[in-house]
DNA sequence: CCCGGATCCTGCTGGC
DNA sequence: TGCCAGCAGGATCCGG
């Protein structure tokens, strides 16, 4: 499943190989795969089709391409617009040049014919969703609220609207580690619930959560205000060196849904401490590694590393009107 | 505003 | 051998 190493092994294959390229043409093979775009495929189309790629940018598991040359007649003084797109659970990007015949994989969602390069012949990149949660959309970039900029990838201080209200990631130079601490200590929710609100920190999904708790030792459901600083930074340095690790790994791979922009699969998979790993021993104190229900998922964890907290969040009461502000 | 559960979707797997 | 329930889990939507 695509998280943050995954995303980002693609950023780095399409900033490598379809920058400077102009979109000659759009095919949807299915409409749902552009769902999210107003106006749906005909507006998709007419507004990728003639701009050129110049940079690939990713927040978390957001990626967007820049597009250059803004549609004629452009409303003045918006940042531009971006090809946007997530790969949900099972979303590939893969660039094929155009010496021999594109290849017809049955799960092929969109394709964008590329023009060539100075250096090079033209490409099509094809979007590849199994499952389809992925999508593509082309949406207009608003400012970031700190004029940091917007992403991975490039240098303008500017986001897709839709990701206005992602976090910035674990990797990011820009986040404000001291803010994220305080707010997630601030929630009154599970720690690997928080792990996983991409508003709070973004890039984080269900294996580089129970990776990250397992090595901070911390139980999923351990109550967020329950924890000092020191421990919420623990578990965030735990998650941030989790994902380095799996980056220069080449990313995660299962079952052969996520390859990389090139169709390689990577291979840190072989390195999870937890993930997956039920009825096998802990690597660090041998007990046998269980997998639990948890927000409807699996959780995976050491029973002897990471005990259950004593006591669950307490409930939230409503607050009394009276108290309440506006 | 904050929280948490339901929902979307497809293909594979395992039990009977 | 065939059928079907269960499972995988991103983001978003909506009710409380």
């Amino acid at each position: 499943m695509p998280e943050l190493p995954e995303v980002e092994t693609v950023r780095d294959g399409l900033a490598r190989h379809v920058l400077g390229r102009r979109v000659e043409a759009v095919e949807v093979r299915r409409d749902s795969a552009v769902r999210r775009q107003a106006g749906a495929v005909p507006e998709f189309a007419g507004r990728l089709t003639g701009r050129t790629l110049s940079a690939a940018v990713r927040r978390g598991k957001f990626l967007w391409l820049l597009l250059d040359e803004p549609a004629v007649d452009g409303p003045i003084g918006v940042p531009g617009e971006a090809l946007q797109a997530h790969l949900g659970m099972s979303g590939q990007l893969l660039v094929r040049g155009t010496a021999t015949p594109p290849v017809e994989h049955p799960h092929l969602r969109a394709r964008l014919h590329l023009g060539p390069t100075a250096d090079a012949g033209p490409v099509v990149l094809d979007f590849v969703d199994q499952r389809t949660f992925g999508h593509l959309t082309v949406v207009d970039l608003v400012p970031t609220a700190d004029g940091a900029p917007g992403g991975y990838g490039s240098a303008v201080a500017a986001v897709p609207e839709p990701v206005a209200h992602i976090a910035r990631d674990l990797l990011d130079p820009a986040l404000d580690r001291a803010v994220l601490v305080a707010r997630l200590r601030a929630r009154r929710t599970d720690l690997k619930r928080a792990l996983l609100d991409q508003t709070l920190v973004s890039g984080i999904g269900n294996i580089y959560a129970d990776e990250a708790l397992w090595r901070a030792r911390l139980h999923y459901a351990r109550p967020t205000d329950s924890l000092s600083g020191a421990g919420v930074g623990a578990v965030l340095d735990a998650a941030r060196d989790v994902m380095t690790e799996a980056l220069r790994a080449g990313g995660t791979s299962f079952d052969a849904l996520y390859v990389n922009v090139n169709g390689s699969s990577g291979y840190f998979d072989r390195s999870l401490a937890v993930y997956g790993q039920e009825g096998r021993p802990c690597g660090r104190c041998g007990a046998v590694v269980v997998r639990e229900p948890f927000m409807n998922r699996s959780s995976f964890r050491c029973p002897r590393c990471q005990r259950r907290p004593r006591r669950s969040p307490e409930r939230r009461t409503t607050a009394h009107p009276a108290t309440r502000r506006t």
